[in-house]
This record gives structure tokens, C-alpha cells and sequence, in this order.
DNA sequence: AATATCGACAACCGCGGAAAT
DNA sequence: AATTTCCGCGGTTGTCGATAT
């Protein structure tokens, strides 16, 4: 009974690393590398469990951890990621070099808590990383559930963006999304600029795609247009999330330019959701989904 | 001045599923 | 084919110096 522990030899060391084992394991791995992990303690001389060993390794003597605190980049990365896949921590560092899952899941957490403390903080004093994370427009469980869903029928995906579902965010133009500007300049240098999306057919600036999470993302972070063979898919035969970076999309709204844009569009599927409150402190979608009720509630239950 | 609380970080635990036997 | 072992994940607790009471 109670035997599957990992930590069933009789000398378990727990808690706290000394430098001495460090020490050990780090020479241990440098020299023979990690395959199997429940035979690392024996072979390197320490009285711990295989699973604390790795969990050591992983979090906090690989070369290529990175330390220190989060850049802004990195945590409006963290939270646009948080809004679509919620926990999934190891899937959110997956994105941030160097960074683990531990670590974000730390760091959010007392986000979290900060965020609770002052409920009803007033706008001027409150922390701009804390107005971010002021979600998002009312039908967003309906938007995880679809995403989950999503995933879950997908056997090969291991995370979203490897779905054969793009998730795009636009920016409404008051930014970067102007000509000549750097998120156009990205936009055009990614693989969306093909035959089969075309950001010049958008003449409008306000409603060009843009990569996931807004502005100066990193390419890599572009959700593939291929298929499991390795082939182009044409956007209009994929689901697509669209979502927006919210600054001035409530203008754009009150024009119809994103319902005439929508209108236009050839997606099998396309799901709006707004991603989360504008670094400028615009309304964005969230204040004006009477379209967006509309099209989440008209998804397929396929998708 | 002593103690309680906080906050950032580190580590542990059980679980589900993969891999091995 | 069934059972055991292992791995990775996410929730949770532990540690400890800093800050507040």
C-alpha cells in the first residue's frame, strides 16, 4: 500500500538543495546526460529520488535557464497565452525560452493574489501589468471550452498552436498596424503574406491580421498553414480565431468595419473573442459583443 | 524590539498517461 | 495482454528574508 511513491528508498534527503549535491548532479548529468532519471540518484551519489532530481535539473541547474525578472514582452506573453490555454503552464513556458513551468506558475499565482487584493483599484493608480489582465468580453468560457475542445479532438496537436486552427489577433489601427510600421513589417515577412492571405486585399488598415498577442510578437509564434502531410492549407478551408488587442477596436465596432470585415471573410469558422483590455486603456470589444454572442453561439458543436 | 505577515521562490505530492517489463 | 515503473504536469505546501504591525 502506498508503495508507487517515487521516494520509497529508505535515505530520502528532501528539502532544500545543498551546493555539495548540486554539485553531484550537475557532474553526473554534464558528463553522462538524462535518459532515465529514476537511476540518476544511484549513479550520481546522492540520497534523493530520481523525481527530485529532475525536478532540480529542470527548474534550476540547466545551463540554459534564464534568471532574473520577467521582461514586459515576456509577460504580456504570458498573459495572452494564460487568457486562451489558462493553466497549462509547461504549454505557456514552452513559449518562453528559458523559462520554466514552475516559474510562471509561481508568478502568476501571486499575480493572482495582487490582483485580488485590490479588487476595485482605482484606473490612475493601479499598475498598467494589472489593468491587462482585466479580461475580456463575457462569453470567454464559451471560448476556452471550444479551444479545449479543439484540442482534445486533435490527437496529434500538443498545443494550440500547432492545432490546424490559426488564432490571429488584429490590431484596429490606431498603432502598429499603420503602413510601414513594425507589426506590419512582421506581418508582411511571415508566411500569412502568401496567395492565400493577402494583407493588401485589407486596404483598410484597421482590420489587417496580425501574429498572435498583438504587436512585435516573434514569428515563430505564427500558427502553421500547414497541414499534417506538411502542406499549405488555404486559410478559408481552417477554423480561425480572431481576437483582438482591444485599444481602439470599440471605434472600429461602432463603425461596422469589423462586422463588414467579418462578412467578408471565407473562414469555415471564425470565433472573435477579445483578447484582453488595450495597453492604452480602450474598451475593445468587450463592451460591444452583441455580434460576437451571436457568432460564438452560432459555432458548430463540431468545432 | 519582538512578532506576525508577506512575497518570491523552491520543492513536494498525487495523478494520468506513457513506457517498460 | 496485464501489471509495474517512470515521467511530466499542475496544485499545493514549504522556506526564508523582507516588510509590516
Amino acid at each position: 500500500m502506498g508503495h508507487h511513491s517515487c521516494c520509497n528508498q529508505q535515505k530520502v534527503k528532501r528539502g532544500l538543495w545543498s551546493p555539495e549535491e548540486d554539485e553531484k548532479l550537475i557532474r553526473y548529468i554534464t558528463t553522462h546526460g538524462y535518459g532515465c532519471w529514476s537511476e540518476v540518484p544511484e549513479k550520481a551519489g546522492l540520497q534523493r529520488c530520481g523525481k527530485s532530481c529532475r525536478l532540480r535539473w529542470i527548474n534550476y541547474l540547466r545551463p540554459d535557464i534564464r534568471r532574473g525578472r520577467f521582461t514586459p514582452e515576456e509577460e504580456k506573453l504570458i498573459i495572452s497565452l494564460h487568457n486562451i490555454v489558462g493553466n497549462r503552464w509547461a504549454h505557456i513556458a514552452s513559449h518562453l525560452p528559458g523559462r520554466t513551468d514552475n516559474e510562471i506558475k509561481n508568478y502568476w499565482n501571486s499575480w493572482i493574489k495582487k490582483k485580488i487584493r485590490k479588487p476595485t483599484t482605482p484606473p490612475s493608480t493601479s499598475p498598467q501589468s494589472i489593468e491587462l489582465v482585466q479580461p475580456r468580453f463575457n462569453s470567454v468560457d464559451q471560448l476556452d471550452a471550444i479551444i479545449n475542445q479543439n484540442l482534445s479532438t486533435k490527437p496529434a496537436a500538443e498545443n494550440i498552436f500547432h492545432t490546424h486552427c490559426p488564432i490571429f489577433t488584429f490590431d484596429t489601427g490606431a498603432g502598429d498596424s499603420r503602413p510601414g510600421s513594425s507589426a506590419r513589417d512582421e506581418l508582411d515577412a511571415t508566411t500569412l503574406n502568401s496567395s492565400l492571405w493577402n494583407p493588401s486585399q485589407h486596404q483598410d488598415q484597421a482590420l489587417s491580421p496580425l501574429l498572435n498577442f498583438s504587436c512585435g510578437m516573434d514569428s515563430t509564434y505564427l500558427p502553421p498553414l500547414v497541414d499534417g502531410m506538411g502542406n499549405m492549407v488555404p486559410m478559408e478551408a481552417q477554423p480561425c480565431c480572431v481576437g483582438d488587442d482591444g485599444d481602439t477596436s470599440k471605434e472600429c465596432f461602432e463603425k461596422q468595419e469589423l462586422n463588414e470585415w467579418v462578412d467578408s471573410q471565407q473562414y469555415s469558422n471564425l470565433l472573435i473573442w477579445d483578447q484582453m483590455q488595450g495597453s492604452l486603456g480602450g474598451e475593445g470589444l468587450l463592451t460591444a459583443t452583441t455580434n460576437m454572442d451571436s457568432l460564438v453561439a452560432s459555432f458548430p458543436s463540431s468545432l
